[in-house]
DNA sequence: CTTTTACAATAGTTATAATTATGGTTTTGG
DNA sequence: CCAAAACCATAATTATAACTATTGTAAAAG
C-alpha cells in the first residue's frame, strides 16, 4: 500500500471537515460516567502535556477506554475542548449574571463599587480554578478559532446585560455606548483574570483591585 | 513493520525535544533569502489555514523548498514561530521604548496624555498589521508556552522602562507600584490590541482611545 | 425471560506530520 | 580556477494522530 500512497497530489490546501457538535448524547448513567470521564481526563491532561500534545488517542489511553468509546460521544478533540469550553463559560456567565441580579452595579459609593467588582472578579477566578486544565482551555478559548466564537458570543451576552443594567441605574450614557464600554471592560476583566491565573507569582488580589478601580472610573467618566 | 508497532508500550507520558535555537544562521544571500522566504511563507500560511493546521511539509511546499533546506535553519515548526513572535515582540518594543524616549509619559494636561497614549496603541497596532499572519502569531504567544516567555520577557521589559520612565516624572508612587501597574497597564495594552486586530468590525479608535483614559486616569490616582 | 437498544472493545486502516541519509550543486576564499 | 564550505533536492523512513468496521457485552423495555 505504501507503493501509491504518494501518487495523490493536491493542488490546493484542503479544509478538514470540523463540526464540532457532539454525536451523541449519553443515555445511560454509565456512559454518563463516561462522558464526565472524557472530560475530567482531557482537564488533567491538559494540564499535563498542554494543548498542543493533546490527542483524543491519549485521552483514551489515560481514562482507560478505546477510540471507539470516545468518538461515539465526540467527533474530535476539538469537540472536547469546546464542551469544556462551553461549561467554562456558562459556569462564569452564571456568576456574573447573579452578580448582576443581586445588584453589583447598583452600589452607592465609589469604594464599595469598586469593592464589589473585585468580589465578582475573584469569585470567576475561583470557578475557573476549580476544574483541571481550565487555564489552558482559556487558552484554547483565544487560539482555536471554533472556540473563540464561543468566548465572544459569552462575551456579548454578559456585555449586553451589563450595558442593560447599567442604563437601569440611570447612567447618562447612551445604551449604545455602554454596550461597548461593557465589551471593552468584560474583556479587560478576562485579560485580568487570565494574568491572575496564568502568573500565580504576581499578587492576583492587587491586579483585581487595580482593575476594578479602573473600571469603575471609567462608568463614572462615561459621557454621550 | 505494522506487526510489532504495537508492542511497544509506554509506562508515561514523554515529553519531545522541543529546542528552538536556530540550528544555524544563513550565511550566504541566497541562504539569507530561504530563511526570510520560509518566515514569509509560515505567515502567510497562518492567514490561510491558522495555527493548528500548519506544519513544516505545508510551509515547505509552499515556499518551494525541501524539508531539509528548512531543518538546516529551523528544527521544527515551533522554532519559526519562535523567530516570528521574537520578531514581532521586538518591534512592538522599539515603538514603545522609541515613545518613551520622545517623552510620551511626559505630557502637560490629562487630554495631552491620553492623546500621546493613543498615538502609541495606533502605532503598535499598525506595526502588528505589517507582516502577514501576525494575528496569528499574537494567538501563539499567548497559547505556545515557549512563546509565552517571549510575550512575558517583552511585557516585563517595557514596563520596568515605563517604571523607570513614570518614576523620572517625579510620580509620589514607588517604584515597585509604579513597576506592577506597568505591568498591568502593558498587559491591558495588548489585550486591547487583540481586540482591535481580531475584531475589524469594531471601532478600534474608540477602544484605544478609552483604553488610554483609562490608564492615563490610572497612573494620576495611583499611590503609596 | 426475551428482545431490543445502548454501550464499549478488538484490531486495525488511513492520513499526515516530522525528520533524515545521501548525494549533487552553488558560492566563496585562496 | 580550484578546493572547501555552504547550500539544497531526491527520496525516503518513522512516528503518531485521527478515525472506523466489526463484533461482543451490558442494560432497559416488554
Amino acid at each position: 500500500m505504501s507503493t501509491q500512497s504518494k501518487a495523490r497530489s493536491r493542488k490546493t490546501v484542503e479544509k478538514r471537515k470540523v463540526a464540532t457538535e457532539a454525536k451523541q448524547q449519553p443515555q445511560q448513567t454509565r456512559a454518563q460516567d463516561t462522558y464526565e470521564l472524557i472530560l475530567k481526563t482531557t482537564g488533567q491532561l491538559l494540564d499535563e502535556v498542554g494543548l498542543e500534545r493533546l490527542s483524543t488517542n491519549l485521552v483514551c489511553k489515560r481514562a482507560g477506554l478505546t477510540p471507539p468509546a470516545l468518538y461515539r460521544y465526540f467527533p474530535n478533540k476539538y469537540a472536547i475542548l469546546r464542551e469544556l469550553g462551553d461549561r467554562l463559560m456558562a459556569r462564569q456567565d452564571e456568576a456574573v449574571l447573579q452578580w448582576i441580579d443581586e445588584g453589583g452595579l447598583q452600589s452607592a459609593s465609589h469604594e464599595e463599587a469598586v469593592a464589589s467588582n473585585v468580589r465578582l472578579q475573584e469569585r470567576v477566578n475561583d470557578i475557573t480554578r476549580q476544574f483541571p486544565g481550565n487555564i489552558f482551555v482559556l487558552r484554547a478559548l483565544r487560539a482555536i478559532p471554533l472556540l473563540r466564537e464561543v468566548r465572544i458570543a459569552s462575551r456579548d451576552m454578559v456585555a449586553e446585560r451589563m450595558a442593560d443594567a447599567i442604563a437601569a441605574t440611570g447612567h447618562k450614557a447612551s445604551r449604545e455606548r455602554l454596550l461597548e464600554a461593557a465589551c471593552l471592560t468584560t474583556e479587560l476583566m478576562y485579560s485580568g483574570m487570565e494574568m491572575v491565573l496564568e502568573e500565580p507569582s504576581r499578587d492576583g488580589h492587587r491586579i483585581c483591585v487595580d482593575l476594578a478601580r479602573m473600571m469603575v472610573t471609567y462608568y463614572d467618566q462615561l459621557e454621550s
